[in-house]
DNA sequence: GTAATCCCTCTAGCCGCTAGAGCATCAAGA
DNA sequence: TCTTGATGCTCTAGCGGCTAGAGGGATTAC
């Protein structure tokens, strides 16, 4: 209980100035200071901040993140909300690797298509140049 | 031939700020301009622009579409460095792919697992704050 | 003639951090 | 007690790849 900044960053894994910047943008709430300026948390700071970290590696934004704080400081009330933020997350993630899954299967077809030899005959160039010659929207 | 900015930007589906901002950063030249300043290009400015549209689609990085510029002005050089760019960002694909895909089955466990209840049942909540929940490492 | 549309430059903002300058403070060893 | 090195502080600026807006000039169509 009680410690510095370098501490909560060794505790949660997220880097020193990511913390203050999550501060400064209220994702975390302003800390109590000591004598000398100096930031102290506790296990509620800890907490909150693996909370935000863990969001973040699952992709969630800054604004989702903010939403679903709120949420966790309200027990009583209802998940709807939670779970469509979830759920909108997974379909943004869903036409990421939808879009992704595309460009693989066309770049691989590129780089299939490349005899490595000159420039002037690469189908990665070529396929580049124009994309009449693909095989997908994008 | 000759024709303005909007004229470009119409042929090839880029923005007039995006246009500009390219040229800014030297991924097109500077091109003539007319005595009221005007910027006027022609078809090898959009064959270019083109090139360049068709590049950022496939999610190539500007430093990387510089480089197949340079190399696709060199017709006779070998083209192994346009399949070693192609080549890692297939690879870069293939890791955003299996992040991507790790992220969604764990964020269609937890959507599962919600009880559609108040937040202090929440299994996404509760997933948010603890990693330990998680099946894969993210 | 005039109104709508284009074009220009310049600055600032988006997201989620990260880096660095320049200084104060703290903890541990000699 | 002194020193040294790590840690803390604030502030500003930068990353990538644009996008938006202000405030003006030029062109085009009617």
């Amino acid at each position: 209980m009680n410690f510095p900044i370098g501490e909560l960053s060794k505790r949660t894994g997220v880097k020193v100035p990511t913390i203050r910047f999550y501060e400064q943008i209220g994702l975390l709430p302003e800390p109590p200071r000591t004598e000398s300026n100096q930031r102290r948390y506790g296990k509620a700071e800890a907490d909150r901040l693996n909370f935000i970290r863990h969001s973040r590696e699952l992709g969630f934004e800054v604004e989702d993140i903010r939403a679903l704080l709120a949420m966790a400081s309200e027990p009583q009330s209802s998940c709807h909300q939670a779970d469509s933020i979830a759920r909108s997350h997974l379909a943004e993630i869903d036409r990421r690797i939808a879009s992704l899954t595309a460009l693989k299967g066309e770049l691989t077809r590129m780089i299939n298509e490349c005899g490595h030899g000159r420039i002037c005959d690469c189908r990665i160039i070529e396929a580049l140049a124009d994309h009449g010659h693909c095989s997908t929207e994008h």
